[in-house]
DNA sequence: GTGGATGATTGAAA
DNA sequence: TTTCAATCATCCAC
């Protein structure tokens, strides 16, 4: 069946023939009476509902996070809370990340308000043209208030409940960036080969006791533009290679062991220097004074530096550059 | 893609 | 609390 000019012609004249008959306000007051009657009953189901617990939660998280709500001075709460979780890190591009962050946290909100508003405004329209049509029906059928109103509510609920879809997306997007910033902070950096270089020289400076005092490990931390926990994850790994690999280290030793006499004699300073001597028999350059190339046989055998107070008096026939441990780890 | 190197983490021990 | 030892996770040269 198609509707053509002439079908919408009649179904006006219809109408407006209906609106002049004589009966149709008597017929009209009883349609209003049934009306009002059924609408209490509607009316009594459609109690006001208490505010959604979950969408309260969403308002509250995006809030949090900085995507709802007035803007933080260009961060977010989570950026800040995320940054000051770092500990002080003193990652060169920690601030690289977090201004990365900000910005795809920007591009999240900005998403999220531009979406709502669309949705604001097709709610917006689309009451206004329900609102409209029932205006419109109201001249051929009973409308009350009431009814207007819940057909309102019912509107704004639907848009509501797509608002709140909304939201769960942007709180899912917000958490995925948040977990993919904090496991890149959590990435590992390999330090810079100067700072590297720094840390291997008071290693091998100070072999038989390469245990840096808490100062030691402040200036150290100081000239490699690491943490002193960096420092001190740095010594910890490096006793423990060096002892189970004691081969595998020795060109490295004796490069450094060179490297360290020659600055000697030239009566510079270039090597890392501890602030405060070992306390150990293990002084400063302790086993490279004459230029002296480093040997392996300053560890105990039992692979302890804590029992090595001599190093040159101890000897190890079972350990030694031979002897070959493979760590583990990998 | 693989394997070694290396920084970080974790739990036990001192 | 610090260190050790094992392990994880990532980087990087090949």
């Amino acid at each position: 069946m198609t509707i053509t000019d002439q079908s919408l012609d009649e179904a006006q004249a219809k109408k407006h023939a209906l609106n002049c008959h004589r009966m149709k306000p008597a017929l009209f007051s009883v349609l209003c009476e049934i009306k009002e009657k059924t609408g209490l009953s509607i009316r009594s189901s459609q109690e006001e509902e208490p505010v959604d617990p979950q969408l309260m939660r969403l308002d509250n998280m995006l809030l949090a996070e900085g995507v709802a709500g007035p803007e933080k001075g260009g961060g977010s709460a989570a950026a800040a809370a995320a940054a000051a979780a770092s500990g002080g890190g003193v990652s060169p591009d920690n601030s690289i990340e977090h201004s990365d962050y900000r910005s795809k946290l920007a591009q999240i909100r900005h998403i999220y308000h531009s979406e709502l508003e669309k949705y604001e405004q097709a709610c917006n329209e689309f009451t206004t043209h329900v609102m409209n049509l029932l205006r419109e029906q109201s001249r051929t059928r009973p409308v009350a208030p009431k009814e207007m109103e819940r057909m309102v509510s019912i509107i704004h609920r639907k848009f509501s409940a797509i608002q709140m879809q909304l939201k769960q997306s942007t709180c899912e997007a917000v958490m995925i960036l948040r977990s993919r910033f904090l496991d890149a902070r959590r990435k590992r950096r390999n330090f810079s080969k100067q700072a590297t270089e720094v840390l291997n020289e008071y290693f091998y400076s100070h072999l038989s006791n390469p245990y840096p005092s808490e100062e030691a490990k402040e200036e150290l931390a100081k000239k490699c533009g690491i943490t002193v926990s960096q420092v001190s994850n740095w010594f910890g790994n490096k006793r423990i290679r060096y002892k189970k690999n004691i081969g595998k280290f020795q060109e490295e030793a004796n490069i450094y062991a060179v490297k360290t006499a020659v600055s000697v004699a030239q009566g510079g300073h270039s090597r890392t220097s501890s602030p405060t001597p070992p306390s150990s028999a293990g002084s400063y350059g302790d086993n490279l004074g004459g230029g002296q190339i480093y040997s392996p046989r300053e560890m105990r055998a039992n692979g302890g530096w804590q029992e090595a107070v001599t190093p040159s008096s101890v000897t190890s026939p079972t350990e030694g550059p031979g002897s070959v441990h493979s760590d583990t780890s990998n």
